[in-house]
Formats: C-alpha cells, structure tokens, sequence
DNA sequence: CACTTGACCTGTCCGC
DNA sequence: TGCGGACAGGTCAAGT
C-alpha cells in the first residue's frame, strides 16, 4: 500500500523531527525485519548515529548517518508503518500519581510514551531526546537494511525514473512505454525498473483518469492518451502527497492519523459502487494477478 | 518475451 | 460459533 505518496509523506513528516536526532539505542522484535544483519548487529551498529538527511527514491526511505556514512534503507512493502512519538512533556497535577506510571492496560505512561509496542511493532529506535521511533509491519514483509555506499548503489541501480521528477516528462514517458510494445498498460506502469514508486492504487486511478483500460497493449496506446495519461500520473501523485496518501487499509502518517486521499478515489476499493463519472458500476478484475478496478463505460 | 505461480506473512471477510 | 478459503498487493524467483 505504501507506494511513492505515502513514502514521500512520511519523508517529509520524518525529515522535520529526525534530522539532527542521534539514536541512542534501539530494539529488534522480528529479526527478519534486519535480516541478513542480527538484531544485535543492527542495533550495535546503529547507536550513536546521527540521522544527517532523509532522502527518497521510489518506494524506499534513505536515513544519512554520521559518522558512519552508512545508510539505513526502509521499505514498507505492504503494511509497514512509521511511527513517531516525541517526548511526552512530564505532567503535573493529580494525572502525575505514581499510581498511573507504567501502569495498568489501557493507563496512561506518564512522561514515558503514548502506547507500547503493538504487537506489530517489529522495531523501536530511541533518540537522545527521548523520543522514539516505531516500525510495525503486520506482515513483515517490510525491511530495515544498512548499507555502505556500495550496497546503497547497488539497490538503486535497477530503478528505473521518478515520475515526478523534471527528467520524467512525457517524451521520456512515451519512450518508457515503447520499451515493451506488447505489455498491458498496467505492468508497464507497475515495473519499478521503468517507473519508479507506482503502485497497484495509483495505476489503477491513473489509467482512469487517461479514460484507458490498464490492460491496453501499450503500442496500442495514442500519443494523445500518453499525454493524459502523463499528466494524470503527475497530478494524482502530487495531489496525494498534498492529501498526505491513501489510507485504505493499514497507512498511517508518521503521527499515526490516516492520510487524506481516500474521498479523491474514483475506482481503487470502489467495488460495486457508481462510478463518480458515469454511475456505472465499477468492476474489479484479476489482472497479472492483480486487483484491478476500472469503469468499464468511461476507460477504452 | 508474456504471463503465472509461489514465496515471504497475518489479518479480515464471506459462505457454510 | 467455528472453519476453510479467498483476498489484500510490494517484490523477487522460478516455472510454463
């Protein structure tokens, strides 16, 4: 779920309250989650780092750490979240009873932190300040890797173009989809080696707004529908980003409150329901073992 | 090359 | 009420 909107929201989320912060120590409850490094590897290698840049490249966050110099890359895959708790001031007052310190489910933790590890929590990173930073992922498929400038590369090299970035326009586009006449729209559009950072949601309410089936044959496509398709992939990801993601099932923004982008959705998760255009009903299929909402009277 | 299946996982939902 | 199965969908490997 989290594809380049979500990422890049918790991107500049993290950026305004992690930069400068330097970790103190951290705890791995899923070691899959750090593989191929231990927990303790991890963790010992991470403490005393300080988080230096937050950068993005398609669906991966990039954590600049000094002195190391090395990178922590995160992906969330299909359910991962971060999630920050600042410092929770000490209180005063009849809440500060020694009654309610770390006390009893549901109590609040007084000058400690909002909630304990879920039971997703699979990571706790704390910073000098007290703060700590949680990645909870209900199907662990999310990773936490650290690498050297040589691994780093190696993992970015076979991403293929930022769609929103100023060498992304729509000659570039049309050039990409060229690359593989005989594809269907949608894989074309899903293939991180081309495109990088979409994901099922936003090709599918892309190829809706282009009024095109995502399962077109790309040479079928005219010059006119990638140019509209070009500029809807960009104005659906900005306006994401704008609406801080789509929470349409486990996404969270970095303050664990949903993302906004679900009302803008005209056929991501609209099953059966009327289509915002012509009313009628939006249809899901099974394409390239994907689910794949269209209308099937708007797209062509 | 196009396409499918399975693997990695756990939760929700639906029909019986 | 519980139980089995489909489904959610990012990415990669392996097979047809």
């Amino acid at each position: 779920m989290p594809e380049l909107p979500e990422v890049e929201t918790l991107r500049r989320e993290l950026e305004r309250v992690l930069v400068g912060q330097i970790i103190k120590t951290g705890k791995v409850f899923w070691p899959g989650t750090v593989a191929p490094l231990s927990s303790s590897a991890f963790v010992k290698k991470l403490s005393g780092q300080k988080i230096t840049a937050i950068r993005r490249r398609a669906k991966i966050l990039l954590l600049s750490l000094s002195p190391s110099q090395l990178t922590l890359a995160i992906h969330l895959k299909l359910t991962g979240q971060l999630v920050y708790h600042p410092l929770q001031p000490p209180q005063r007052g009849r809440d500060n009873s020694p009654l309610l310190r770390g006390g009893a489910r549901g109590g609040v933790v007084i000058g400690g932190h909002p909630e304990d590890p879920t039971k997703h929590t699979r990571a706790i990173f704390h910073f000098t300040d007290g703060s700590q930073l949680y990645f909870n992922d209900l199907r662990k498929f999310g990773w936490l890797k650290l690498l050297s400038s040589n691994s780093k590369e190696g993992l970015l090299a076979r991403l293929g173009r930022e769609p929103l970035s100023k060498e992304f326009g729509w000659e570039t586009f049309k050039t990409i989809l060229q690359r593989y006449p005989n594809r269907r729209l949608k894989q074309t559009l899903l293939d991180q080696t081309l495109i990088a950072g979409l994901g099922n949601i936003y090709v599918d309410e892309s190829c809706f707004a282009t009024r095109v089936m995502p399962d077109r044959r790309v040479k079928k496509l005219t010059d006119s529908e990638i140019k509209k398709l070009h500029r809807a992939i960009q104005r659906i990801l900005k306006l994401a980003i704008r609406e801080g993601g789509t929470s349409a099932r486990n996404y969270v923004r970095s303050d664990g409150r949903p993302g906004g982008f679900v009302p803008y959705l005209k056929v991501y998760g609209r099953t059966g329901k009327p289509c915002k255009n012509c009313r009628a009903p939006i249809t899901k299929v099974k394409l390239l073992g994907r689910g794949t909402h269209f209308c099937p009277q708007c797209q062509k």
